[in-house]
DNA sequence: CCGTAATTAACAAAAC
DNA sequence: GTTTTGTTAATTACGG
């Protein structure tokens, strides 16, 4: 909106350079960092499909299977929460710790 | 990992058992395993995303900037690949050790 | 996907008219009807919330028990889709008509 | 569905039956219907601009057009809404009809 | 009004 | 090659 004679070094500090460049720096690689991790281990999963097929099993199934599965943990997270929502409204809250 | 004490229920093979029931949990676990690890750092890097908002920073221009440093490595690999190609076609493979 | 001996003015064609106004503003109002209406039920949605709410409900409890009633609608969903998935597997897809 | 014929089941009152069970339900049938109506008309509006797409549009500056004229709209509701404001206050709100 | 949470579309990747 | 499928980004809605 309005010009800001002074370029901040930190968030919310309008006393010196330009955007605190070394903590953002800071923070980009380590997302980085986990971003490879990330790329690594989805390289991974890409390669035990591969091994289930090279065995004989049919991915598209697999896939389903781990779908179901998935929904079926879902679910239970779902109601669990649902059992503290319970547990909350009757003031009994605290039997979870 | 294991030895399957019933070889007909082999992948493939819809006469005998149902399908390898061993063999499929073993992969399907191995790959919930990985997926629950991708999850656990993909929470990791919503944080350092959340860390950096907190602290002022505007998370749209890093993921800006992220992209860009990305495509820089990317970049640099490539060149990297092309001049260990240049280097093998001339015999000199071994510089780069 | 390669070169159109045939140049109208379609769209893709800027060569002749604008973008094939009519087409597009025949586009642009359809989506603003259906809009709309979405508009429409979603306000009508928000108040049942609210009517529920004034009755003594609590909406996030609710909302709670909307997930939960999706998940097993969806859950049923995918197990259908599995039994098909098993059937076509077993080529006996046609059992489904 | 039925008739709760214990009246005292009320909402906000935990101290007799669970939570008002039918009234609840009913609130949440009625929420479900709406939802769906609306998944429909969101699907309805994919495919329209799946349509558009096919045809040669480029979905993302129709979007671009529709927040345009959204914001066209609603500037003309707030117009007409002053005007009628102000012909009320001079006693003339009348000539709206 | 803001911050969070859920939905939806755009993009990218991988299967066949 | 194309056609899903999965991931990421952005819009939108809700509650505080």
């Amino acid at each position: 909106m309005t010009d800001d004679p002074n370029p901040r070094a930190v968030p919310g500090d309008n006393s010196s350079q330009a955007v605190a460049p070394d903590r953002l720096r800071a923070f980009l690689e380590r997302i980085e960092r986990v971003t490879e991790e990330i790329s690594a281990l989805t390289a991974d999963r890409s390669e035990i499909f591969a091994e289930a097929k090279a065995t004989g099993f049919d991915t598209k199934a697999m896939r389903a299977l781990l779908k179901l599965r998935a929904q079926d943990h879902a679910q239970r997270q779902e109601e669990a929460a649902m059992l503290r929502l319970y547990a909350d409204a009757l003031g009994m809250g605290d039997i979870f710790g």
